[in-house]
DNA sequence: ATTATCTATAGATCTATAGATAATGC
DNA sequence: ATTATCTATAGATCTATAGATAATGC
């Protein structure tokens, strides 16, 4: 029954990499642990030699969700250094994304979830939000300053708001329609580079 | 024990009203029949004289949450008939729609959840989610074609993206941005009017 | 000897149902 | 007589814990 010490942290490894997938397919509430711990590989009586409670696994699988999540968009910008925005949307913004929700965008599966959990998951989910405006404003040309940038923050809100709303339509057609025309905006957004700014108010 | 038709008819439609605001605030898994048959001030045995199951609820909840919805942007709209579209901003795009959540808009509350339920809480969506499409098209004076435009479908985009990431991050002032930035973009899309359209592919 | 995992179970809670109750509606 | 609601409970499931087991690590 004992496995080694390196065994044993590996499983650890593997409960929360599982967790990460499981929770964005069903949502915090709609996965329990005996079916986590399956989806791992072990039983669930062998769960609270690893974690202190659900509560601790939801908030190591959010890190380890938004951090995977980050690396996907510094891959694709770096296999398209000559247009890493387009490299992004044309994964994000895609019917696949859409489709597969367990490999997705953490923020767009749990972050209805994550406004009504602790601190401790929102940190997370700040985190992984304030890398995404770090990428996204070197690729716009913005200044690394101080703060993120609005220009940013739009093409982010954007972006995570076209996937939640494909994702709750039944229509495909819409769907599609949704994730192409944020596309566009966002494109259009790039290509406007530095042009008028401004609020008007 | 026994009440009269018409209340229990009241009854019922308060359930529904309860459900559709405790859904929001805790997520469709994360509250039980006793507790919402509670908040309707009944006892959790009467439910299923009222409903055949609780997706049956979940549904009609939902739908009810999406027209109660668009009527208050209807609302807005009304009460400002020289910028409709800006009024919908200035509560959508408010510290108090983030902070809200029970009382807010159900695409960006149960969104994310939506995507795990059965069709005809898909369909409730969509037609919450269409109807905002026209009002948005219809204040950008779009001729009201058979189809939504992508424009509108970028705006709504961006506002519900805006909200979600607001709420999914501790820091109050970096909610402000996501909200300030959006508006912002919003409002310059609707400056820009017909102007230079395009997607640049 | 320590400990990672397993079996088993406690106690709470969840959805759903059964039967009692008492006021309405005929 | 009908029926909206209540009390009570069945059966499943959920989080968490206790104790047994057996292989590791000293």
């Amino acid at each position: 029954m004992r496995v080694t010490r390196a065994q044993a942290e590996q499983n650890r490894q593997k409960v929360i990499d599982v967790a990460s997938r499981l929770f964005r397919e069903h949502g915090f509430d709609g996965i329990g642990l005996k079916d986590l711990m399956e989806g791992a590989g072990l039983t669930h009586g062998a769960f609270y030699k690893q974690f202190a409670s659900k509560d601790d696994l939801v908030a190591q699988a959010t890190r380890r969700a938004l951090e995977s999540a980050s690396r996907r968009w510094s891959a694709a910008a770096a296999a398209n250094p000559q247009d890493p925005l387009g490299a992004v949307i044309a994964f994000y913004l895609s019917m696949e994304h859409r489709a597969k929700r367990m490999d997705g965008c953490p923020v767009v599966a749990l972050g209805a979830d994550a406004a009504r959990q602790g601190a401790k998951v929102k940190a997370s989910f700040e985190a992984g939000i304030t890398g995404y405006l770090e990428m996204l404003d070197g690729w716009l040309g913005k200044a690394d300053g101080e703060e993120p940038s609005g220009e940013g923050m739009a093409i982010l809100s954007t972006m995570v708001g076209a996937v939640v709303l494909s994702r709750a339509v039944n229509d495909e057609r819409l769907s599609k329609q949704f994730l192409q025309a944020a596309a566009d905006a966002v494109r259009m957004k790039l290509s406007a580079g530095d042009a008028p700014q401004g609020p008007l108010q």
